[in-house]
DNA sequence: AGACTTTGACACTGGCTGGTGTCAACTATG
DNA sequence: CATAGTTGACACCAGCCAGTGTCAAAGTCT
């Protein structure tokens, strides 16, 4: 029963991209507690109806909020992923600072709202695939204790330094940003364990 | 008017305490998002009434206890603030996860509840005061930004790192762990701006 | 045109909570 | 005992929100 010229599985996932946009960029402009079924269908410019048609309950948006943020900074960044084990990954952090820059959203959902709040059970995730992400080729961060260590000091330090600068606490170009941060991570990447 | 010997002041500042303590335990160990009026009076064994005669808002009571965490934090830490500029602060390290490992309350407020949520508002107020109380005696990170930049990073190193520690994330020794955690802040410290 | 599906607007319930007010019991003072 | 101040229990209102249900209008297919 195709309507408009859609059919109908396409108009539901249709409907359901819009949910979860619209719920990111409440939760990126007001904060993951702004985030609530009316709200989001208000901005989705949709009914409850077809909130709960998508989703069985407040929690799946938000999980579902999260995966599209993750996926966002993903797209930006895996192609800069480093080759070489030791050298700083220069490209990978232009790019992240990049996308924190372009989507003010992403900056707020990915840095704050994740830690504590209605976000924070998804946490794990993000560290996760940052992890991996972030990861050299050649380690493996699931068994090596040392890179592990390293990733989250990296992780801290960029999340930490990221927000800082983001809200204009350092004043510096982007440029010189992204090479401090370069700096700090082959730094890090030298600890001992 | 003093009542069971206790002047009326000294019954009111008690009250006080009693609510403040309470929410802070609230707070540590389901979350800041658990902070209620009834709750939390429920918790000090107190009426609603008392909870107004202290605090005209629950966004007081939020802000009081976030100063009840950096006071706790600052009364563990402040007598080892590093004395030397350039030497690693392995005292302060020990006093902090000291501090988190005593307290659970403690760990979750400040490490995880202020990110985000209920009492991100307050989050600047632990950054300035953590910047401040790490600072060797001889920088200004109000005016160097060098020694601000280190800081952050620094920061972001020692929360993340600590709440991956705290959660079982890496499995090492606490004496180990403070040593890793060292060797960290000297090698950021050496960051170039 | 007529049967069927899809859509949007909205009412409604139930539960929770911040904040205010009331009232009876209790304690101190004289 | 009597008066005044203090305390705790609780009722109450208003607002917010998740989640469900209803209904009429608009669109689609035969």
């Amino acid at each position: 029963m195709p309507f408009n010229g859609v059919s109908a599985d396409d108009r539901r996932v249709n409907r359901r991209n819009r949910l979860v946009a619209s719920a990111f960029e409440i939760a990126g402009a007001e904060g993951a507690g702004a985030l609530g079924v009316g709200r989001v269908c208000l901005a989705a410019g949709l009914t409850k109806r077809y909130f709960y048609e998508s989703f069985a309950s407040l929690a799946e948006l938000q999980s579902a909020v999260v995966d599209y943020a993750i996926a966002a900074m993903s797209d930006r960044v895996d192609p800069f992923r480093p080759t070489e084990p030791g050298g700083p990954p220069q490209a990978w952090l232009e790019a992240f600072v990049g996308a924190l820059v372009d989507d003010e959203c992403l900056a707020r959902v990915l840095l704050t709202e994740t830690h504590g709040g209605a976000l924070s059970p998804f946490r794990h995730q993000i560290i996760d695939v940052a992890i991996a992400g972030m990861a050299p080729p050649g380690s493996d961060p699931q068994t090596d204790r040392r890179a592990r260590l390293v990733a989250y000091a990296q992780i801290g330090t960029l999340s930490e330094l990221c927000l800082a600068w983001h809200q204009g606490q350092l004043a510096m170009e982007r440029e010189t940003f992204v090479n401090v941060l370069a700096d700090l991570f082959t730094r890090i990447d030298g600890a001992r364990s």
